[in-house]
DNA sequence: CTGAGAATGATTTTT
DNA sequence: TCATTCTCAG
């Protein structure tokens, strides 16, 4: 026991040692949160106040799941399985294959992920012949999920236009038919889960009575619906530990809700709230930056970080010519580190956006040095991993069209459109499903049928690994990839496949039904809910490239953050959103809190976005940093404007420079600005006007300005200026008078 | 069915 | 710019 509490400050053990009452953990970056989570759990289990089946743990990855079980059967000799612990998904999928009879549910029922659904969405819209120009499918996807999330079903939905009555109509038709098909979506797992505890008084209170002590981890990432799930399962008696960082909730756009913290403490007269502030990770000047900067934002629940480790180094800031200039520069950077002893693998580039990491990369390769891109598509998204679990899934589950239509022809086995348009007509009319409808039909479909009758009988007879290798093969999938030219590693996927059935067979979930699921429908579920490793290559000492989205919880000795400029970070688009200049600012307070050691900020004057030069102004965020914190390794004024009034540039839109028509931006002509490099006059010398980027400018009419960016040559020469007040406006230097106007 | 060329649109992401 | 998706001719 005393082991267990060893080295935790006052704070973390009075977190952890906490009376069984609700309680909000404030738990700063780098604060040791899991550290606090997961001895929680281990007192409460020591101290024989509870047993593990009165526990019940939700985080929101299945890697921080693991991390939790990993770490906790290191401190207990216990069957973490016993134990509730997992994501949100995971945890409704556990009950609801336990209760699949009241929840309305097949046994086997299968969950599509989000291309699936986007696919059941396709469907729908086509079945009922509807305008997808009018109603995009990606809309109404999006449509769907965010009702559902709010706990809303199609029937309670009120459509004040025509326009909510026809997604109103269309969420109920998509609805129907996963119903038919037997499958549910990410957002339905939850949803249906909830209605079931709500519509089950008698289960619901078995599970509210089981569950004495629920813990969240990542609090403030939790939607409505996750909230209303929450507080559903707690019932009167049980305790909730939430743990939670307001100032690092980055995921508002797909529904995350930080008001569920204050929500939290009203809701449940949250009787305990500790912050934990003492900061293990990085150094002072690291912090002070960090605090400095989220203090802007308004209406948090407070909180300073503080360490015990002494300033550190200064924050590192330095301008760069182009884009292509910073990623340079990070490559000789990064060597010099190298050079001194640093690990690649402790170095991490962040930028805003995925489309930012290309030129990273270029200059990286170009360079030789190894690197590794977090993103992307997963192993169980890769398109030759979901064709052969869509053959699994309609061995499972014949009734699944959207399976069906997935491998009916793939590999191409003659199945036109025609012919599958005739089916689907069939289907519809008999109301049954694609493949009992191919089952009368000849020809094509009818070896389809046979084949698939085939793998079913081989799913009687083999095991799950074996299964998954006959099905690559008899399906011709792996003939398939074999011949096509670049199918080699599609075909190491699919080996991968069968690896990955072994490894679930030794692993496989805990069982909470008295009617045990098939291996193969686990084994889906499974698939579905692990969306699987990022990428390979994790013993190689590469430099760690990602957003700053995916490295929030990870940690760096060296953190480089990247293309700090007005638009892209704070992204233009945030502009538009309430508040979402805050959940930019977080963002950037996230990134800075990733370094350990050494933390670099680095924005460029011009950049290559979307096929157009750019210019923007250094982000806002640079200029709320401490100066006393931070080294400038360019001079601090380099060739930018100050940034005074650019307040009401951001308000207007921040759009402007999206004017349809404009001319391209001439590449020579940008040369020409910036040819002599810092400190140099840096006219538009292509157009001839006397002008430069950053200078101040009188117009008649809007009044005092300042050069933000300039465009075209000759008499299309057209130069962008912020008026403050007056917003953002495109000028052509031929018609606008514009007098010059002496620096400050 | 396939492949070429046009059109499109482009934060952030887990389950 | 560039990657993905769509459309149409062969």
């Amino acid at each position: 026991m005393a082991d267990l509490l060893a080295n935790l400050n006052d704070r973390q053990l009075a977190a952890v040692t906490l009376p069984p009452q609700h309680a909000l953990i404030l738990a700063g970056a780098g604060s040791g949160k899991t550290r606090v989570l997961t001895t929680r759990i281990a007192w409460l289990l020591a101290t024989g106040q509870v047993g593990p089946a009165g526990i019940l743990a939700v985080t929101f990855t299945n890697k921080s799941a693991r991390e939790m079980v990993t770490r906790l059967t290191a401190m207990l000799p216990l069957d973490a399985r016993r134990i509730w612990i997992g994501t949100f998904h995971g945890l409704c999928n556990r009950m609801l294959r336990a209760h699949h009879q009241d929840a309305g549910l097949p046994a086997s029922f299968q969950i599509l992920d989000s291309q699936d659904q986007l696919g059941a969405v396709k469907r729908v819209l086509r079945a009922l012949n509807v305008d997808d120009e009018k109603y995009p499918p990606r809309q109404v996807q999006w449509f769907i999920n965010n009702a559902k999330e709010q706990g809303l079903r199609a029937s309670s939905l009120e459509a004040p236009t025509a326009y909510d009555q026809r997604m109103a109509e269309l969420y109920a038709a998509y609805d129907e038919q996963c119903r038919r098909e037997g499958v549910v979506d990410f957002a339905e797992l939850l949803l249906r889960s909830f209605e079931l505890l709500q519509a089950q008084p008698a289960l619901c209170n078995h599970y509210q009575s089981r569950f004495r002590h629920l813990l969240v981890d990542e609090f403030q990432d939790t939607n409505t619906l996750q909230y209303r799930w929450i507080r559903l399962l707690a019932g009167p008696g049980a305790a909730v530990f939430a743990v939670g960082d307001d100032d690092q909730s980055i995921y508002a756009f797909r529904g995350a809700n930080v008001g569920n913290m204050a929500a939290f403490e009203r809701d449940f007269q949250t009787p305990n709230l500790i912050r934990l502030e003492q900061n293990y990770r990085s150094f002072g000047h690291i912090l002070d930056c960090a605090n400095e900067l989220i203090q802007r934002n308004a209406n948090r629940l407070g909180k300073q970080l503080w360490t015990e480790a002494g300033v550190g180094e200064p924050v590192r800031v330095r301008e760069a010519l182009s884009d292509q200039d910073e990623a340079q520069w990070i490559v000789e950077e990064v060597r010099s580190l190298v050079r001194d002893g640093w690990m690649r693998a402790d170095i991490a580039l962040l930028y805003r956006s995925n489309a930012q990491s290309r030129v990273l990369e270029h200059a990286l390769f170009a360079a030789g040095m190894p690197y590794r891109v977090y993103g992307g598509l997963r192993f169980f998204e890769r398109a030759e991993i979901k064709h052969a679990l869509a053959y699994l899934r309609l061995i499972e589950n014949p009734a699944d069209d959207g399976a069906f239509l997935r491998v009916v022809n793939f590999p191409t086995r003659g199945i036109g459109a025609r012919s599958i348009e005739q089916l689907q007509d069939a289907a519809r009319a008999r109301g049954c499903s694609l493949y009992e409808a191919a089952k009368a039909m000849g020809g094509r479909l009818a070896a389809f049928v046979a084949l698939m009758d085939a793998l079913q009988n081989d799913s009687l007879r083999l095991e799950l690994p074996e299964l998954v290798e006959q099905v690559t093969e008899r399906s011709q999938l792996l003939a398939h990839y074999t011949a096509e030219r670049d199918g080699e590693e599609r075909i190491d996927n699919l080996r991968e496949l069968v690896n990955a059935a072994i490894a679930f067979l030794g692993d496989p979930p805990a069982e909470d039904s008295d009617a045990p699921l098939s291996l193969l429908a686990a084994f889906l579920a499974h698939a579905s809910l692990e969306s699987g490793e990022n990428q390979a290559g994790e013993g190689t000492d590469a430099l760690q490239l990602m957003t700053v989205h995916s490295a929030k919880g990870l940690e760096f000795n060296a953190v480089f953050v990247t293309g700090l400029e007005e638009g892209l970070f704070p992204h233009e688009n945030s502009a538009n959103e309430p508040s979402g200049l805050e959940e930019e600012r977080r963002l950037m307070y996230v990134a800075m809190t990733r370094a350990r050691q050494r933390l670099y900020l680095s924005f460029a004057q011009t950049r290559l976005l979307h096929g157009q030069t750019r210019y923007h102004l250094r982000s806002r965020f640079i200029d709320e940093l401490p100066d006393g914190a931070l080294k400038w390794l360019t001079p601090r004024n380099g060739l930018r404007a100050t940034r005074e009034g650019w307040g009401g540039a951001w308000e207007s839109g921040g759009n402007a420079w999206r004017t349809k028509g404009t001319q391209q931006a001439a590449q020579q002509g940008a040369a020409g600005v910036w040819s002599g490099g810092y400190g140099s006059d840096g006219r538009t010398a292509a157009s001839g006007a006397p002008f430069r980027i950053g200078q101040t400018l009188k117009h008649a009419k809007f009044g005092e300005g300042v050069v933000v960016a300039y465009e075209g040559t000759g008499s299309d020469a057209r130069v962008q200026i912020n008026f403050g007040a007056a917003g953002l406006k495109w000028l052509a230097l031929a018609v606008a008078k514009l007098e010059p106007y002496p620096d400050k």
